[in-house]
DNA sequence: CTTCTTGCAAATCATTTGCAGGCTT
DNA sequence: AAGCCTGCAAATGATTTGCAAGAAG
């Protein structure tokens, strides 16, 4: 029933060349070094190996963000952090902190096995060339997330903001610079947010949260 | 600069239906709902929306566990669970609990901009599924996972605590069942897991950890 | 001579893109 | 006309699979 493996060159190479990384490979990262030392491997036997391995439990594959998997020389449990801008993957040591548990009745009914924490954000080397680039620009930050209002978000709820009375997005279009149809959309924006609500169809009016944001 | 966006029909309907699921569907379930409404709606134009829609923060793309993405019409920060076996997504609500925070000093230089939690598991329907199959057959659990031990594996480490001094591959295998190749692999494993070392090349000895652990 | 592996090529799966035509200002 | 949007088909990127041949027990 459970197969043989069988420690072949190839398999010791890849399985030593990952050991040596630290940096938490792709299978295509891993195959570039592997192939230095033997170039007649083929992709296809790096991913298979990959795949072999960590199901024999030698190795580990890594669930993190990317489109690519990656793999890990370490089995012992421990966190990541990710670059969001060249996806680079760094370990994490939580020391202090103890681990987060799931009481069974706050897991939905799930037989919880683990938990993964995975940290995000801009690594040393990215950071360098954001502040670059960003020199004399204005700040980034999302303009259309969470509580943040773009220009356009702005200018609606201002405007909504000096009527008396709920309105249409005609009347809103009038006093702003945008069409109707290009109203529209930032309603919609708006209203998820919880800055616009709508009394009655195709009616809008700024609520109280929408008024503090606005100040 | 900044590109006008458009309430467009399927672009709406997109939304709505995004709305109406609790269930953090991938780009081509949703184009299946959707298609229901819009039988003319292509794939690519749902994968395009959902791509425009995160962007302007209507909705939020998420990195979680599989091969595929996955859309959230919720824009707060929750955390979610993942079913290994169906790959269904849940929201987990951690009340109590605070959020951990990483302080600069443990961040590896990274600029941190936020965390990510993702518990795992068997769903509710799949721990059904999984309790008929497994009935009568042996209780599963990774053999060859952390500090489990294959039969394989005791195998061999009952053959090294009876040897006095570091011995060979071909002695481990004279005294087991096993082929001196098909003994290469198991010694793999049990030197990563610490429960064997290696004095000298090709000469493998149990640790106390190997000791301990087979008892 | 059976079992496990390999390299190569082709297939698959999720996602993205180019393009010609469409709809709205 | 300008700008954004669509459907369709073809391209892409990551990964997997079929297969004939090779190596090992």
């Amino acid at each position: 029933m459970e197969k043989q493996l069988r420690m072949t060159h190839q398999r010791e190479v890849i399985l030593s060349e990952l050991g040596k990384c630290h940096t938490h490979p792709t299978a295509d990262e891993l195959y570039e070094r592997v192939k230095k030392k033997l170039p007649r491997i083929s992709l296809a036997t790096v991913y298979r190996n990959l795949e072999i391995l960590s199901e024999a439990g030698l190795i580990r594959k890594l669930e993190v963000s990317g489109r690519q998997k990656r793999f890990d020389w370490d089995l012992r449990q421990h966190d990541h952090i990710y670059c969001v801008h060249c996806h680079r993957v760094d370990n994490i040591d939580l020391k202090g902190k103890k681990r987060l548990s799931l009481p069974a009745r706050e897991s939905k009914g799930y037989e919880v096995s683990g938990c993964r924490i995975e940290f995000f954000g801009l690594c040393p080397g990215c950071r360098k060339i954001q502040q670059k680039t960003r020199k004399g620009e204005e700040k980034m930050g999302c303009k259309t997330c969470g509580t943040g209002l773009s220009d356009k978000q702005r200018e609606v709820l201002e405007a909504l903001a000096k009527c008396k009375d709920a309105c249409g997005s005609k009347d809103i279009a009038a006093a702003t610079s945008l069409e109707p149809k290009q109203v529209s959309c930032q309603i919609t924006a708006l209203k998820k947010k919880g800055y616009v609500a709508s009394p009655a169809r195709c009616k809008y009016e700024i609520t109280s949260e929408g008024k503090a944001a606005l100040s």
